[in-house]
DNA sequence: CTGAAAGCGCTTACAG
DNA sequence: CTGAAAGCGCTTACAG
């Protein structure tokens, strides 16, 4: 009962052809019977499926794809899987992917250019239906590689979304992050400053975008020691903080890059003595769970993560049943107020 | 240049017969000349190459998988990928499979046994080389499933990791539960509370075995009123924590299943006006990097979830290569002291 | 309704 | 060194 796999491995599998001769019928008429085609005798068919189950006759998925010359399968390459906001959107990759029948590939670049050329590479020789490129980095450096593809390619937060490449779900940079500025103009706030993401090449800019236009338009100064650039992760935003905190005058709120990155600014003001939002307002991006756990829990932008993840999906799945209707979809962003954010000192609210 | 994906599809890929007729020799020759064969002629070989290059020639690992009857492919299956643990546990797989030129097809069962079912079934047919379950809470259901399976599994940290599974690698977690608590002894407190995961089968009971015995052979009479479940997530965390907290005597420190957990008892006792560790003392289990980031930074059990997650994939590739040793890993969790515990009231340091 | 035949794109003995 | 042949496990016209 319990043999080695290397014993078991030894023992071919069931193929079509031993179901077909448990059932004396031929091959084809068991394809058929289990593909559930009406083109055989019910009974036979019956009797097939039967004998098939009972054999544990598992068709291959392989032999299939090499004549139907379709997968049912996609790759997914992140930068990351363990950053947060990439495992959430596999997750909407993930099921959408599942209830209709297709595999995920999973492929984490490390945002090593080599690894995702690699990874993609692989991705074509396994004959992916399609392919979804998460928050890269670098995509713009493979660039021609993904052009000269023959598999249809969505792009979702990617930093070079633009030209070549027709299919993309981004989150809209710009008005997301410009509701996180009005919101704190509305409380008071004048001297806001700004934590980016060195690495993120369009979204940095885009929500850098609305901040400064935001600030614009309410006549504000543009002051430059405001805007500090982290990682994108807790270490850099601790970091980039503790910047803001050395300057002779000191920010009375910070909107940050992402979630992570405020939730090192929490920590780089808590060491300092100073306190959240009392002596100054922080405001993050994306909305990770844990945004609700922080100290106090965080003002911020959400992204639907794992609605976006579905949609690319989804924008993939029509590409392949054949609509080509270039796509690139803008989801909106949405202000999430929770505790972080306050009225300035001196400020009633 | 940019033709339409469902255009392109039509167009079919170059395969090894196209390149023989253009380098004149026979597909054999082709196939064994991209396989780097010495069987063949040096620069025939060069010129195969060249050529195969400049068309974009790819080749199918489906067609070679056939033949092989090797994809080169496993199967993970988790019951969550946006649980922080897991992605990283999914960081090391793929890590390591990647190096060995494996690519991973990723399954999200949501912690639905069907799923997780429907799951394993699509990784047969897919005929994926070997196949790791993650934190899986349902393993026992499909237990019968998996045994009949002619596919090599490694189970990490499975609540079922028992009987008719060779293979899994789990965390030492009665050792590792007997070092957090031996530590809160040594720090004084003698009222220690428990928040454990309902659905935490294996796992739950002997962090919890760990936990008791300790407590017992420090002569410490147990009490039931101190242990309470959660469901392994922050909401969890912070319901059991209101529990604990309506109690006429309360406890001095508590013990929780993992990160999340800690971090929802953290704002339970933060929203009662209580402070940690001043008031009561909390460690948790994990590691996870937010753990560094909490406040104040949480003292917890380390589990190396990226070295258990390429242990899993390093065991795959033993069975793989033939080896058939039965392997029960079990890796030793490490307790790492930050400041979210110290001696109870009225003890000093 | 059923079967024989061809073919998907490779690999690999077998013969030269 | 090279090619012709067989075969991996399926699907699907084509003929009956």
């Amino acid at each position: 009962m319990n043999q080695s796999p290397n014993l078991r491995s030894v023992i071919k599998r069931a193929s079509i052809k031993d179901i077909a001769r448990l059932a004396n019928v031929s091959h084809s008429t068991v394809s058929r019977a289990l593909q559930r085609s009406p083109l055989v005798n019910f009974k036979t068919a019956e009797k097939i499926r039967q004998i098939a189950a009972e054999s544990g006759y598992r068709p291959s998925a392989v032999a299939r794809s090499l004549v139907t010359s379709r997968t049912h399968t996609l790759g997914v390459v992140v930068t990351s899987i363990a950053d947060p906001f990439v495992a959430e959107v596999v997750a909407g990759i993930e099921e959408e992917a599942n209830e209709h029948d297709y595999s995920v590939f999973l492929a984490d670049s490390n945002a090593d250019p080599d690894r995702e050329v690699k990874v993609v590479r692989s991705f074509e020789e396994r004959r992916v239906d399609g392919i979804v490129v998460t928050a890269s980095r670098v995509g713009a450096l493979y660039a021609p590689l993904l052009s000269e593809m023959q598999i249809p390619i969505v792009l979702l937060n990617n930093q070079h979304p633009g030209g070549e490449f027709a299919h993309s779900i981004m989150i809209a940079n710009v008005d997301a992050s410009r509701s996180a500025i009005q919101y704190l103009l509305k409380l008071g706030h004048r001297r806001i400053a700004y934590i980016g993401d060195r690495f993120g090449y369009s979204s940095d800019s885009e929500r850098f975008g609305g901040y400064r236009s935001t600030l614009d338009e309410a006549g504000l100064a543009f002051a430059s020691e405001l805007v500090v650039h982290g990682n994108g992760k807790a270490e850099g935003g601790v970091e980039s903080m503790e910047r803001l905190l050395d300057l002779p005058s000191l920010p009375t709120a910070v909107f940050c890059y992402n979630d992570m990155t405020a939730v090192g600014a929490l920590r780089a003001i808590r060491n300092r003595g100073l306190r959240v939002p009392q002596d100054i307002s922080i405001v993050g991006f994306d909305d990770l769970v844990l945004a609700q756990y922080t100290d106090p829990p965080l003002t911020t932008v959400r992204q639907p993560k794992h609605d976006m993840g579905r949609l690319a999906m989804q924008v993939l799945l029509k590409l392949l049943t054949g609509a080509d209707t270039e796509q690139k979809i803008k989801v909106p962003g949405e202000l999430i107020v929770r505790e972080s954010a306050a009225p300035p000192k001196g400020v009633k609210a």
